[in-house]
DNA sequence: CTTCTTTGACCGGAT
DNA sequence: TATCCGGTCAAAGAA
């Protein structure tokens, strides 16, 4: 029914749009002050971005490009600053046979000249011995 | 034309 | 039981 619309359509998704214009202009220039996403060398596909209220974070989901490969990328930082708290969950590991594309792994050790995705802070909160 | 990003809505599980 | 949260998929628009 429309009760549950009603709620998401508050709270679901429409509560976390802050997407300021294109920074592709700054990603050229060389700017890094706006939100990157930490590459990891591997492309990944946005599937979703969620608001947690558990901790006030954003949470991105990503997915591998491909889809049989079980990998999945979890993104969340403070809605208020982007660059101060970043944690990032991996989940899964690649099994389409394809290493890490040399173009971003070049680009993320070489330089940030083609990198599309800056890497300002990466905090890794899976590190726990569960 | 193809590909990726973004937003909304729905679902399932948990309480 | 109903409700809430987290998580995922789909469609549209833009590049």
């Amino acid at each position: 029914m429309q009760d549950c619309t009603h709620r998401c359509w508050r709270r679901g998704s429409a509560g976390d749009r802050n997407q300021e214009e294109e920074a592709e202009a700054a990603a050229e220039a060389g700017n890094g002050s706006q939100l990157v996403m930490p590459e990891d060398g591997y492309e990944w596909k946005k599937y979703g971005q969620k608001f947690i209220k558990n901790i006030q974070k954003i949470r991105s989901y990503f997915r591998c490009r491909h889809r049989l490969c079980g990998a999945k990328k979890k993104v969340e930082w403070h809605p208020r600053d982007p660059s101060g708290a970043l944690r990032v969950v991996y989940e899964g590991a690649h099994q389409h046979g394809s290493p890490p594309p040399p173009s971003a792994a070049a680009a993320a050790g070489c330089g940030a000249s083609s990198n599309k995705y800056e890497l300002g802070a990466q905090y890794f909160g899976g590190a726990r011995p569960q």
